[in-house]
DNA sequence: AAGGTGACTAACA
DNA sequence: ATGTTAGCCACCT
């Protein structure tokens, strides 16, 4: 399996209403430091795969998209039919990661 | 094969 | 506090 089926598969594991970081997904698939690769993989063929890449942000909790035509509008209109709360700023928008940060594995401790 | 890029993250100034 | 630089790993030329 390719690095970023790895992505997707994770990616498409994430519940309706949360969202994950690409640091924490790139850790889970086994690449920690891989966060850019993540963001990568889901460009190229996010759709292609099925993947709600709308979830997937930066650690911030915001829509990075940094150098791509995809609206940002877009991904934050999606968010928001998913039930996320998206806060938008004047040039880009916010999530509450401290709300919706999706917690695979649920490691509390 | 080597160098450069990239939807990132973190550290340093 | 914000701004810039460096490290990162897989893919592309």
């Amino acid at each position: 399996m390719n690095f970023y089926q790895k992505v997707y598969s994770l990616v498409k594991k994430i519940p309706k209403g949360k969202v994950a970081t690409y640091g924490q997904i790139a850790s889970i698939i086994s690449t920690p430091r891989a966060a850019r690769m993540v963001g990568w993989a889901l460009h190229v063929g996010a759709e292609e795969n099925k993947a709600p890449w709308q979830r997937v942000i930066n650690s911030k909790g915001m829509i990075s998209t940094t150098c791509l035509d995809h609206p940002k509008d877009l991904q934050a209109y999606l968010l928001k039919k998913e039930g996320v709360e998206v806060k938008k700023t004047e040039n880009n928008y916010f999530i509450q990661l401290d709300k919706y940060l999706w917690r695979p594995k649920k490691a509390k401790k």
